[in-house]
DNA sequence: TCTATTGCGGATATTTAGCATCCGAATTAT
DNA sequence: ATAATTCGGATGCTAAATATCCGCAATAGA
């Protein structure tokens, strides 16, 4: 089982977005340049956090993302939603229900055990998820890291947009 | 992001052994049998649940698989780590020093906001899955299950053992 | 209006995971 | 001993997920 990187790299540029001043848009070829990653296959991951609704794009000059609401009221579940879909990643396949003692379909109302656990244990996965708004994210950054750095990082973007 | 169906069928096939009497050894053909999966597979499954001590095996006539130790002291996750490895499946790729505000390595002792709340989260579901042991699972289907569906699948299984 | 820029979606390549098969080694029952 | 089981590991094939590319549509500014 693994996430795929596409999350990470959403993570991290709708962080940056958050960062930015409020009514700047930034193209997706920005946002893959400044962790130095593959810009088609960032603008593809761009595309499906507009699709969900997490930020909103413009096209054209001068166009881009940008944050759809504030960053406070944008989870890492929203963004892994976006970018994975929303399908869990334990999927019952039901197989008490085939072989020579096969459950019969009345008798599978409900999820067996073994689902029924780990499901649990997504719901308890994406609740910690839910709790971490970009907001926080900057807020816990702010803390750890010199206000020389942030400056530096801000003068980058300045010289781009 | 998806979890292999190997974990479902292994937890499935460590139930069916914690239901058994002790001593009685299973071959991977018939847990494959049970629930119509496919043998070769299922066979390798278990062979990783065996390398992570959570089965032993033995081989030759009357051979097969059992539990290494009581139901009561094998968790989901223990499943979980044998089939899918113990990595997580989020995994930091270091963005943050690449591109050209690329941070420097000392600033890097600690992970970052964003992989720390990932690796939070997938603490939060392996707690959940820890909880929940073959003897719990048991036990809640004892609690819903019918006396006669019992019966009935005990019986098939003398039949081929 | 024209051009540069940018997002969007389909089409394509690449990698990974799922599945099956084979054969050898170990063990037990006869 | 011998034969019947059964696990273990190596190898190859297929399907699916992942990553990449390319042309089109839309927008803003000159």
């Amino acid at each position: 089982m693994r996430m795929s990187d596409g999350v990470e790299w959403a993570a991290h540029a709708c962080a940056l977005l958050a960062a930015l001043p409020e009514g700047v848009g930034v193209s997706a070829a920005l946002l893959a340049e400044f962790n130095d990653l593959p810009p088609a296959y960032m603008a593809k991951h761009m595309q499906a956090l507009a699709r969900a609704g997490v930020v909103t794009s413009a096209r054209g000059a001068g166009g881009g993302y940008r944050l759809a609401r504030p960053a406070s009221e944008v989870t890492l579940w929203d963004i892994v939603e976006a970018v994975e879909g929303p399908e869990p990643a334990f999927r019952c396949t039901e197989i008490r229900q085939k072989g020579p003692c096969a459950a019969k379909p009345a008798e599978c109302r409900h999820p067996c055990q073994i689902a029924a656990a780990f499901h649990a244990a997504e719901k308890a996965w994406r609740g910690s998820l839910k709790a971490v708004s970009l907001a926080s994210i900057l807020a816990d950054l702010a803390r750890k890291q010199s206000p020389a750095r942030r400056a530096e990082l801000l003068a980058w973007l300045e010289t781009k947009l």
